[in-house]
RNA sequence: GCUCAGAUGGUGGAACUGGUAGACACGCAGGACUUAAAAUCCUGUUCCCGUUAAAGGAGUGCGGGUUCGAUUCCCGCUCUGAGUACCA
């Protein structure tokens, strides 16, 4: 047993000279691919193409676990699969290099992030190599590098110099819009700008010097500056997008972050949302994706009312006349019982009556404390404060009371809501709270205890909508509300502008300087705006973002902008540069672009989700507005791979004796602690040991009695033990490799054991996630040099499917080493000399071999490669219960397996005598159905649908007589018993199903 | 709370349009080979009852339904995971 452990972490020792050298093969077959660049991909061939793109990984210090190729791996099979279905194969991989860990890492060790990203790429490389990707290394992108960036920022430069015209429905250039001005004026321009654009006639707007006309024409476009609210973590200097921070923490870090007004680079994506959502329609993704886009997205739609202010009291010399609210239940605005705004909304110190100033403030005060988290985990609690001012109803006059409250939010709308009691329960919490009237507006409404948002049934108390049903009842209120100028059908999208900037120093900078205040866009044969050199990665004494230390670094007209882009531009376009990679003149050039078109397979987590797929589809349809690319929408098919979870190990120690204790004997003792305990009887407690194959010693019974509990039988007690993390690389299906433990600590090789009986230490297990602390992390690196890359590769998959997220377990990767070997051996005798026959194939060679062609074939397309797997095993099992050599079989055989076991393949192709490297582009074996006819068919005999006998039957016999052969057949007569069957159902070729 | 995904042996999983549940693999048990082990090979392995062999019975999270027949379709529930968070 010993010696098992000894051979954990080294290669196996193989018995023969010759057997499966997989770690010569492996490393004669990378080589080879990379000095014969055998996966370069060409832009132009008759060949039709396929692009099969990654998401791209940030190169982090600890490399890859065996979880990170998941995702590459089937993305490789899925790209050598169509290679050998006849496509120019675009499979290229890069690295989004830009980001926080390095910059963090900067700044407590000084070292050039450049550095350490490079060091860390290296590992990457590495680690990818050893795998056995055909990837197009020649087209490897890196955000961070300078050539790369410059077209990010050329990108960005495109969104200034661009505006959305919602009449044509697509981003315009800002020079056409400053045309319209000079000749129009504001007037016929239905653009998504900013809330507070000016109107001017074109001689207005030639009166506006250059400062004016700069400032007006910010509000345009389609990146801008403005005052926002932003997540801003302290911690990290930064500020981060709304999908970086979780419950009031930051992802990364799991520091606090608060909310905070600052100048901001936003990036106008609202403009987008109508096309981002209907483009999800278009695109073969995960259901459950697009559900999360659309929710994000958040569609409303609605109809915004304008409630005039009631300007009798205080309010008579107030600017504005009324308080804007949007609704999606416009029909129920009879029920309007009173108006909540939000506490930030800016009319609140206006509406603040003098007799409720101080209300309001202590209320204002109230809010601001309760942090993020407060808010969120307090929902149920009702709270508000009344301004004291009242609006009145547009289509009834009613005097309504205006409240503020935490409920209502100052960024989503107008910040401000028409309750409405009877329909809504927030509001109706909110009127029993405050003993405000609940109207009921439906004749079959039920509120006596909740509010009913019901649309069936009919009007009351509803003026001119009376007795009418929801549809008719909308139109009518908006139709009215249209005729009164004081509402309006709307749609309102939760989406907000990304905000687009970085107080950090590790991230592209933006090519702008400012003068006077306004930002200006360096001169585009200036690109790339290089990352200047600074002596510390932290921020300015004076509070400014770390670029401020640049010395010299300064545009001739102003100061460049300090703030960098956020992670995600680099990665918004980045699958074009692969299509064009060293393009000096473009970001890639037409012909690559319209050669390429769009990603057809894209593979990748779900955690990008609302982040770079969206930003992705927000940049590929601003990119296709400007006429640069071709397609609306950047990636065709999508999958995401499961996540793989860590399955962590742990070992037990007796808290009295220090003992470690092997799992299974663990749970035997908790199971038979209460019994042990009711005994005081050292003779009773051995024999109960024993028979345990525990050893017992009087005392061990005060292990129980430590928090014991007492009962009316005795005691209930509980065992006090103490559980531990082991590293899950000194365990081997749950044994522990005691030796290595042992040797871990100079302690644990003194401590006693308590193992099973066969001398084993079980450990327990659980999944979580995969991560150094809990010693769960399985290197791909350790699992290559035991078994090498082809059995990493088809182990991955035969894990389960793709999609589904599962914990890694190492457990049965010798199955499938087991397979390639066997795999080997059918290309060779006993001695292991290569031995392939020219004899012609029996009809069940061909068999087997056409049912796995199929298999792949089919396996494949709907990206289930785990039972791919399986099929393979089946097929090799056959073939050598067939004992079958045969060139004519086996030739077609390492085709299909050259997919998923590349190495091997090529091994095995070249010395069928094919030219080295030809396998790549060989092509796939035509499966022929007539293989697999069969004349039999053993049909299952069911009776009452229960299977209980099979007749073997010829396939050309028709249901009449399949019908009479079998209640003919002896076995079946005797489950018949001599009763008539009710009746008989037969499905030719599938099964006899008979009632009785 | 809402939305989505999922639940099958000791374990990972298979069963593609309703038609033999548990393929394939791990683990485990027994055996062969061996001085012994490793490697390799063979046999068995859903559970219960029972056995010389058999023959039964139950069974895909739970409770119903549709059907000749349900892991698969429908209704209700439980649990697990993910996303989202007062969205008017």
């Amino acid at each position: 047993m010993l010696k098992q452990f000894l051979l954990f972490s080294q290669p196996y020792t193989l018995n023969k000279q010759m057997d499966y050298q997989f770690k010569d093969i492996e490393q004669k077959w990378q080589q080879f691919w990379a000095d014969n660049k055998t996966f370069k991909a060409e832009n132009t061939t008759s060949k039709p193409k396929y692009y099969v793109l990654d998401m791209f990984p940030y190169p982090s210090g600890a490399g890859l676990h065996v979880g990170h190729p998941l995702g590459y791996i089937a993305s490789d099979i899925f790209a050598r699969y169509k290679r050998l279905k006849g496509f120019n194969v675009l499979h290229p991989m890069g690295y989004d290099s830009f980001g926080l860990p390095a910059e963090q890492y900067a700044i407590q060790t000084g070292q050039h992030p450049s550095v350490t990203t490079e060091a860390n790429i290296a590992t990457y490389r590495r680690q990818l190599d050893q795998i056995g990707f055909s990837f197009d290394w020649d087209r490897e992108v890196r955000t961070s590098s300078p050539d790369y960036y410059k077209w990010t920022q050329w990108i960005f430069m495109q969104l200034f110099n661009s505006w959305y015209n919602k009449d044509a429905d697509k981003a315009e250039s800002i020079a056409k819009l400053v045309e319209h001005f000079e000749s129009k004026g504001s007037a016929g321009i239905n653009a998504v700008s900013d809330e507070e654009v000016l109107s001017f006639t074109a001689d207005g707007w030639k009166a506006f010097n250059l400062q004016e006309q700069q400032a007006e024409l910010l509000k345009y476009r389609l990146t801008y500056l403005r005052e926002s609210t932003v997540n801003w973590c302290a911690a990290l200097g930064t500020v981060l997008a709304n999908d970086e921070v979780k419950d009031g923490f930051s992802e990364r870090g799991g520091y606090p972050v608060e909310q905070k007004k600052m100048m901001q680079w936003s990036m106008r994506i609202t403009a987008y949302a109508q096309r981002l959502l209907e483009g999800l329609d278009t695109i073969d993704w995960p259901e459950p994706l697009k559900e999360m886009q659309r929710n994000w997205i958040g569609k409303s739609v609605g109809a915004s009312v304008r409630f005039p202010l009631d300007k009798t009291t205080h309010l008579s010399q107030l600017t504005t006349n009324y308080i804007e609210v949007f609704t999606t239940r416009v029909d129920t605005i009879f029920g309007v019982s009173f108006l909540v705004i939000a506490p930030e909304h800016e009319l609140v110190a206006e509406l603040t009556t003098p007799g409720q100033k101080a209300d309001i403030d202590a209320y204002i005060t109230q809010t601001k404390k309760k942090s993020e988290l407060d808010r969120m985990a307090d929902t149920k609690t009702v709270s508000g404060a009344f301004t004291g001012s009242y609006v009145t109803n547009p289509l009834n006059g009613a005097q309504i009371p205006v409240w503020i409250a935490d409920y209502v939010l100052a960024g989503y709308g107008t910040g401000a809501v028409m309750a409405v009691p009877s329909g809504d329960q927030r509001d109706y919490l909110f009127a029993k709270h405050f003993n405000l009237p609940i109207i009921p507006i439906i004749d079959i409404q039920n509120i006596e205890t909740e509010a009913d948002p019901t649309k069936e049934g009919t009007y009351i108390n509803s003026d001119f909508i009376n007795g009418l049903g929801y549809k008719e009842a909308t139109a009518a209120v908006v139709t009215k509300l249209e005729e009164l100028g004081l509402g309006k059908a709307k749609v309102n999208f939760r989406m907000r502008d990304a905000i687009f900037g970085r107080q950090r120093y590790w991230g592209e900078p933006v090519p702008v300087y400012f003068k006077g205040g306004l930002p200006y866009l360096i001169e585009e044969e200036h690109l790339p705006l290089l990352l200047p050199e600074i002596d510390k990665y932290l921020p300015t004494e004076s509070g400014e973002p770390p670029l401020g230390r640049a010395t010299g670094w300064k545009h001739p007209e102003g100061e460049y902008e300090l703030s960098t882009m956020p992670g995600w531009a680099g990665s918004s376009w980045y699958w074009y540069r692969y299509m064009d990679a060293h393009n000096d003149k473009e970001f890639a050039s037409r012909e690559a672009i319209e050669y390429w078109k769009d990603v057809d397979l894209y593979i990748g987590g779900s955690e990008h989700a609302t982040g770079h797929l969206l930003y992705s589809r927000f940049w590929n349809k601003f990119l296709k507005d400007i006429g640069k690319v071709v397609e609306e929408e950047p990636f065709k098919k999508l999958i995401n791979q499961g996540m793989i979870q860590g399955r962590s190990n742990f070992v037990f120690r007796l808290v009295k004796t220090g003992k470690f204790i092997s799992y299974n004997k663990l749970k035997k003792l908790l199971a038979y602690g209460g019994l042990l305990a009711d005994s005081n009887n050292d003779q009773d407690n051995a024999k109960a040991f024993a028979g345990l194959g525990l050893e017992y010693y009087p005392g061990i019974i005060d292990l129980w009695k430590e928090n014991s509990t007492p009962t009316d039988t005795g005691v209930k007690t509980t065992l006090q033990y103490q559980s531990t993390h082991v590293d899950v690389n000194i365990v081997e299906n749950d044994t522990l490799d005691l030796a290595k433990f042992k040797k871990s600590r100079p302690e644990y090789a003194s401590a006693e054991y308590i193992l099973e009986d066969d001398g084993k230490y079980i450990c327990s297990w659980e999944v979580e996630k995969m991560s150094k602390s809990k010693f769960n992390v399985v290197n791909p690196d350790d699992l290559i040099a035991r078994y090498g890359a082809d059995t990493l590769r088809m182990y991955e998959m035969f894990l389960g499917p793709l999609e589904q997220s599962k914990p890694w377990n190492t457990n049965g990767i010798e199955g499938v080493f087991k397979f390639l070997r066997k795999f080997w051996k059918l290309f060779h005798d006993a001695d292991f000399n290569f031995n392939v026959s020219n004899e012609a194939p029996t009809k069940a060679e061909l068999k087997s071999l056409h049912k796995i062609i199929q298999k792949v074939e089919q396996d494949i397309e709907r990206f289930s490669f785990n039972t791919s797997v399986s099929s393979f095993m089946i097929a090799v099992n056959e073939l050598t219960d067939l004992k079958c050599n045969k060139r004519a079989i086996l030739q077609d055989l390492v085709i299909t397996l050259a997919p998923y076991a590349p190495h091997i393949s090529e091994e095995l192709w070249t010395l069928l005598g094919n030219p080295a490297g030809s396998i790549s582009t060989a092509a796939y074996p035509k499966f022929n159905p007539a293989y697999l006819v069969e004349d039999e068919f053993s049909y299952p005999v069911s009776f009452n649908g229960k299977m209980k006998t099979n007749v073997s039957l010829s396939l050309t016999m028709e249901a009449a007589d399949i019908e009479a052969a079998i209640l003919a057949n002896a076995d079946v007569q005797k489950y018949l018993d001599g009763k008539t069957p009710k009746k008989v159902i037969v499905v030719k070729g599938r099964i006899v199903n008979i009632v009785i």
